[in-house]
DNA sequence: TCCTTTAGGTACAATGTGTATCTTTAGAGT
DNA sequence: ACTCTAAAGATACACATTGTACCTAAAGGA
């Protein structure tokens, strides 16, 4: 065991394939949370991840690819847990806390920092969202699947609109505000608006 | 009368003060308008203007303050009629797809290109959004007010959150599509979540 | 008519972009 | 163990944009 590994274990010191790209794109992200879309330079993600331009454009054809893909990458990252507490309304309030928890900075990355971007390529947002927020439209749909169940939302009244509201004011208020949303701004969605819209009577 | 203006009455070259400020400040608009906030520059709106940078530079520390001033500018230029139909939907839907045809461009603009902005200053959206859309929730109100004389809306569950919520679903809808929103998803909003929480009974 | 302000022009260093080229290494196949 | 190829890493380049500085020339009030 020499301090110079001459011997045949020599480990790598080179990054490749997939693990580099990983390393990129957690970099790309970072960098991407700090300085946000306008101050965020391939130059910087590079350095970050201590290699050079030219393996970033080897992989992705500029600025707006590399932050799509990191976005991508870091957003479906954590799974969700649906809450089941046995009450419509807490499970409503339980998810957008945990919204806020987990993915209210994600949210707020994603939707700000990304304005740019879309009107670069002229995406809308709505298909990284739904990329990004997949399961939360379902996640919403199961608790109110067990709510029928108990008698608690009426079945008739759950059109893909009414079902959708909640996350929809959630993410508009968090779009406004930049901030976490809180707790009793949750509860004013679910009490004023969405209750009244699903419940049963 | 001379081609060359050799006489006293000569009419100004160069533009100044308020005026070239005024000059400056819709050219920023219109290359915001044309290229969105990420390709949008300071040389090109000097150049647009026909003048220089340094002109630039002496009114606005940078591109996003200019930005600002230039959406502001934009977005303050334009009053807002209030329908009044006799009809509480056909009142809301009117007021929409006004905002719609009037402001959708704008509030892409703001909204989506302005994202950059937001995240280097810290600056919420909202801010913006009650000097852009001031008199929007007056509107809803006023809608209202006429719709409770008539005996069509309950007073009584007129708390702000539900007054707010067929502008802040528009918003969303929007700030998604990044495309005017169409006149069945406006109905959607009105006809499955704004009067349903608004409408006595 | 003078005088102060400021528009307009030009030059600058610094920084980032995207491309190209080169050497070096990793790791699969023989 | 040896070879070969794909890819990493390191420059170097031309180009664009930024923000600053400095100069001149016009505007318009005193």
């Amino acid at each position: 065991m020499s301090l110079k590994e001459d011997s045949q274990d020599h480990v790598p010191q080179r990054r490749r394939g997939a693990a580099l790209e990983a390393v990129l794109l957690d970099a790309a992200w970072e960098e991407l949370v700090e300085k946000g879309y306008d101050r965020f330079t391939i130059e910087s993600v590079a350095e970050r991840a201590r290699t050079s331009r030219a393996v970033v454009y080897r992989r992705w054809p500029g600025k707006a690819e590399l932050v799509n893909a990191a976005a991508v990458r870091a957003g479906t990252q954590q799974p969700n847990i649906i809450p089941d507490t046995g009450s419509l309304r807490t499970d409503m309030i339980e998810l957008l806390r945990q919204a806020n928890r987990s993915r209210a900075q994600l949210g707020v990355q994603m939707i700000l920092r990304l304005g740019g971007y879309y009107t670069e390529t002229g995406t809308g947002f709505a298909e990284l969202r739904s990329a990004i927020l997949s399961g939360r439209g379902s996640a919403t749909r199961q608790i109110l699947d067990r709510a029928v169940t108990r008698g608690e939302a009426d079945p008739a009244k759950l059109t893909p609109r009414v079902i959708g509201v909640a996350f929809d004011l959630y993410r508009q208020e968090l779009m406004m505000t930049l901030k976490a949303v809180p707790d009793e701004v949750a509860e004013s969605i679910i009490d004023e608006v969405f209750l009244p819209l699903v419940s049963r009577r």
